[in-house]
DNA sequence: TCTGGGGTCCTAGGACCC
DNA sequence: TCTGGGGTCCTAGGACCC
């Protein structure tokens, strides 16, 4: 087999880069991106962590994820900003459009990565002076910086993209593995998170180097599946292809938390029909049935619980959805103060996967007119004004809460 | 002024059938 | 009277990613 050619491209602090150009390009004059800021949520509606951070917030001992409460202390002058998804949807596309000038097998990792099979279009040029073309053009056209990761497969190219930051191409051949990657700590590893990291620790592992030395079949006892990709991992093996075919989603959800806490069914069940209402939207405009439905409820003092269940008979409907849901709540609840709701559907489906069935009457026929025709009004009006019937969505409760 | 929201994948245990 | 496994499906919960 042919020896593969992988590019991992990263951009450098994505969120708050983003915001920085959007700004400028507005008129501001001041450059978030030389200053101690962060991109956060909303501290008002129990939202304010932090998303994205400058270079010299990380130089106070910033980190992504945590509170913008815990990110003042570490450093005074911080200035937070908000984030705008619909700017930063439009960049990721800016970067994607560009890198299709150098392959079309690009998986989109997530809004802020890419990774680039370029096997069959070095045409002569090296892997690594792409890469360097790539880093220069993206920030000389786009205004914002990436790193590139060089390698010969997908996770170390992007364990390649992770070293030096911020705007640097680096390799990571297989004959460069000891040098550069055994020497890190096993929690910077892809895959390796805080519940596995202690664990390995208490095994006297604390290098990647470490880990790939282990015995593999003691890994595997203790950690199943895990076990073994991490000791591939270590060893900087992976077979995956680069996903280039946007795959169909496996699963639609939304949750929200709470701007305060609230208790009893009734309540719970106003914020569930609305996240149905969001959920089974997406399902429609996507055109996909759910098989399984969902629910999360998180207490006050942040205990998750989840019921799903798995339905007779596929379907889109708020109303179908929302019955199980209900009926979901009621046999989970038990009484506690809950911070966080969340609705998901599992199992997707197309229309034509399924057969018609004796239930697909007439009734669920004049259901189905119903959402379509709201869907619609949502098409041409926003979503967040059109709501059904003596139902408040999110938006509506959340502004509700505020007030309280 | 504590701790988001969107996902994917895996595991363990129970029910049920042969 | 006592005691099996293997296989599949379903569910609850957890780990990880960005």
């Amino acid at each position: 087999m042919k020896e593969r050619q992988i590019l991992h491209v990263d951009v450098n602090n994505a969120f708050l880069s983003w915001t920085a150009i959007q700004r400028l390009k507005e008129g501001e004059t001041l450059d978030i991106r030389e200053i101690p800021s962060v991109i956060g949520g909303d501290e008002e509606t129990r939202s304010g962590i932090v998303l994205a951070k400058s270079m010299k917030a990380k130089a106070c001992g910033i980190v992504t994820g945590e509170t913008l409460y815990q990110a003042r202390k570490k450093c005074n002058n911080l200035q937070v900003y908000p984030s705008n998804y619909k700017v930063y949807k439009n960049y990721s596309n800016a970067l994607y459009n560009l890198l299709l000038q150098y392959t079309d097998k690009i998986e989109r990792f997530s809004i802020d990565e890419c990774f680039l099979d370029m096997t069959e279009y070095l045409a002569g040029a090296t892997l690594l002076n792409k890469a360097i073309e790539i880093n220069n053009r993206v920030e000389k056209e786009l205004g914002f910086t990436v790193n590139v990761g060089v390698a010969h497969n997908k996770l170390l190219a992007k364990m390649a993209s992770d070293f030096e930051k911020p705007n640097k191409v680096h390799t990571l051949y297989e004959e460069e593995i000891p040098k550069k990657m055994w020497c890190l700590p096993i929690s910077e590893l892809f895959m390796l998170g805080r519940k596995t990291v202690p664990k390995l620790y208490n095994m006297g592992i604390r290098k990647i180097g470490d880990l790939a030395k282990f015995d593999e079949k003691i890994l595997i006892k203790k950690f199943g599946k895990h076990g073994k990709l991490m000791w591939e991992y270590a060893n900087g093996i992976d077979n995956s292809e680069v996903q280039y075919e946007p795959e169909e989603p496996k699963s639609i959800g939304n949750s929200i938390t709470l701007p305060s806490d609230i208790y009893g069914k009734d309540k719970i069940n106003e914020i569930v029909l609305a996240l149905t209402e969001q959920v089974t939207y997406r399902l429609r405009k996507y055109d996909l049935l759910a098989n399984v439905v969902s629910v999360q409820l998180r207490t006050k003092d942040f205990k998750d619980y989840s019921h799903q269940r798995k339905l007779l008979i596929s379907t889109n409907s708020t109303r179908e959805i929302y019955k199980v849901a209900k009926e979901i709540v009621e046999e989970m609840y038990k009484g506690d103060f809950i911070r966080l709701i969340g609705v998901r559907t599992d199992e997707l489906c197309h229309k034509g996967q399924i057969q018609l069935t004796l239930f697909d009457n007439e009734n669920s026929k004049k259901q189905e007119k119903i959402d379509k025709s709201i869907d619609v009004l949502k098409e041409k009006y926003g979503y967040s004004k059109i709501t059904r019937g003596t139902v408040m969505n999110v938006e509506n409760i959340v502004k509700a809460k505020r007030k309280e």
